[in-house]
DNA sequence: ATAGGATATGCTCAATCGGAGCATAATGTG
DNA sequence: CACATTATGCTCCGATTGAGCATATCCTAT
């Protein structure tokens, strides 16, 4: 008997391999950029539709890989050629990948996060702060307010609606952890939990939409622009990744032009993290860290005493195993001086 | 129009959304417990066939999510109940999940990282030390021999074979990387990366097979017991994440029993790190970082002076944003006191 | 019972790192 | 030419980390 890759490893159990019904393999990717110390996320505009990433299918005949597969769709869809790709998750909720309640097949869907400079405009696609998607994640002028107005009150109603008090008393931990409170600090890493927690409280239109209780058409909730299918989760998860990996990869410089001034490259790291970093000792580490190098030029747009110019330095990734920006690590915020 | 999920989404690309052939979506778990200072996986085992992680597809129709699915697959298979188990990856690469070379439907492939202390013996299905497929990851008593006999010189070998001097100096670099030596040491995280090179270097079965080059039933290489489809791949993946996670998760945990001393709890993030940690500053660090607590009880089995029991302490995931086993910080190994 | 072996556990010391802020330098502007 | 503004250098301190010494408490052999 020659056994094939689908049944092979089935031990002793029952035949329900696959292929009862298609399943849709999707490739979403959340591309990113950095524009005027605003971080943005390319949407493709459809009508009436909420914003979605740029997707496709996975196409076993001509995609050689997901990764070379979800190339050809951005490609496609918007003209920009990717550098910098990382695959995030791959999500496979029944009933989250939806356009519409209740409409579509099973799609297994698979989140990339894509960093480019290039800020490219096309018809019917559009770069987006991503703020505007995660408004409470933009501490950089301190705890936004909606948090303490809209967020909280809105969770702890959550909280109080459980049904009994073990879980009203998970729920309430969940929150402390998200948003923070008491011990619990700000973590800027966090985004994908405290989405997936304003999803599961109902407080963010997909989850709605995902019940079958709104209408398309309605993306603009409280809390913040939604998007088509699982997208804004997609977006989180980049969000979420991204900030931690600038930490120990040098991720940055992907989104910086070839020289810049270390504010320049700080405000890029605030824009992304969402927090406010102190301004000598990003300098001081970033340079012991042999991040980059002087040009020797300088650049005058400063409004005040010239700034000199750096680039990146490519011989780190030769000589340390894990270099990144890491701006501090990990506690409290703090505001800039 | 109502439009699809299919094919919204495609702006002005042609149609090859998908479905034109089928692609399976295939789950495999990479199950992970210690004991004995060991570290071992669950494999389960098919005749004169190489040694392949619990897996099974994907089934749409019964399975809510891919996470549910992958545990009943388990269930079934190795009557193992899974308690924290993590996404790793989604591998989609057109010839790498191959039983034998050229076989079986295109299958794209979701790792799994699952972690247990049940020591389930059971027909089919046997725990192996993973060292036995990465016998080039365990740094306990030193770098391994077999590095600088074997890997290294193969490896050079492949450098030295590069089309054009470019290429060399590439996979000179990625050797350096991967396997220390000049400015850089050992990281214990690259696990991934180092079989990957030796995947391209074609230093692995694996990538014999998959070329068509070999024919199955001959799972040993030079280079450690290979396993079946691309499943050495994903337990290099879930060793690599489970190394970096022990560091800011308290993931360690699942795989101790409910009390243990302070070197029982050492030797296992040795055994998962594979390389040997500070005894003193191990337990300053652990005490300090609240993630135990003393039980009052002694254990007797030490040999010398009996050893305090503890316990993890559960409050440490309500009060500490990043609670882990930060067992210094990433540097060069340093020999045991 | 006692010495010696073995492990557990407490503590010190120096080096480094990270957070905060003072001080000075070099521009443009009214 | 004073001043606003940004850049950049440097200090100081407390916390963390790496390394190892010293002591405590058990078991075993004699």
């Amino acid at each position: 008997m020659i056994r094939t890759a689908t049944n092979f490893g089935q031990i002793d159990a029952p035949d329900h391999g696959a292929g009862e019904q298609t399943v849709l393999i999707g490739l979403s990717a959340a591309i990113l950029s950095v524009q005027e110390e605003r971080p943005r996320v390319l949407v493709v505009r459809h009508n009436d539709e909420a914003d979605a990433l740029p997707f496709g299918n996975f196409d076993p005949l001509s995609h050689r890989t997901l990764e070379s597969g979800l190339r050809n769709w951005v490609q496609e869809q918007t003209s920009v050629q990717l550098g910098y790709v990382e695959q995030l998750y791959t999500f496979g909720d029944r009933g989250r990948h939806l356009a519409r309640p209740g409409e579509g097949p099973r799609v297994v869907s698979v989140g990339y996060l894509a960093l480019t400079r290039t800020p490219l405009e096309r018809a019917g696609v559009l770069w987006r702060d991503w703020y505007m998607f995660f408004p409470w994640e933009d501490w950089r002028e301190g705890a936004p307010a909606m948090i303490a107005s809209q967020v909280l009150p809105s969770l702890r109603h959550f909280a109080d609606a459980a049904p009994n008090p073990d879980s009203r008393a998970i729920r309430n931990d969940r929150i402390r952890l998200c948003f923070g409170g008491g011990t619990s600090g700000w973590d800027e890493e966090k985004v994908l939990e405290r989405y997936e927690l304003l999803y599961e409280a109902g407080l963010v239109v997909e989850a709605q939409r995902d019940r079958g209780a709104v209408p398309p058409g309605a993306p603009i909730g409280p809390l913040g622009l939604s998007m088509s299918f699982d997208h804004r989760r997609i977006l989180a998860t980049a969000m979420g990744r991204l900030r931690g990996k600038i930490k120990y990869r040098p991720v940055v410089f992907e989104l910086m032009a070839g020289e810049f001034t270390l504010l320049e490259l700080q405000r890029t790291v605030e824009a992304l993290s969402g927090v406010r970093l102190h301004k000598q000792n990003f300098r001081r580490l970033v340079e012991a860290q042999g991040l980059v190098e002087r040009t020797g030029r300088m650049s005058h747009k400063t409004g005040g005493r010239p700034a000199e110019q750096f680039r990146f330095r490519r011989e780190v990734l030769r000589e340390r195993p894990a270099p990144g920006v890491r701006y501090g690590f990990g506690r409290a915020i703090r505001p800039q001086t």
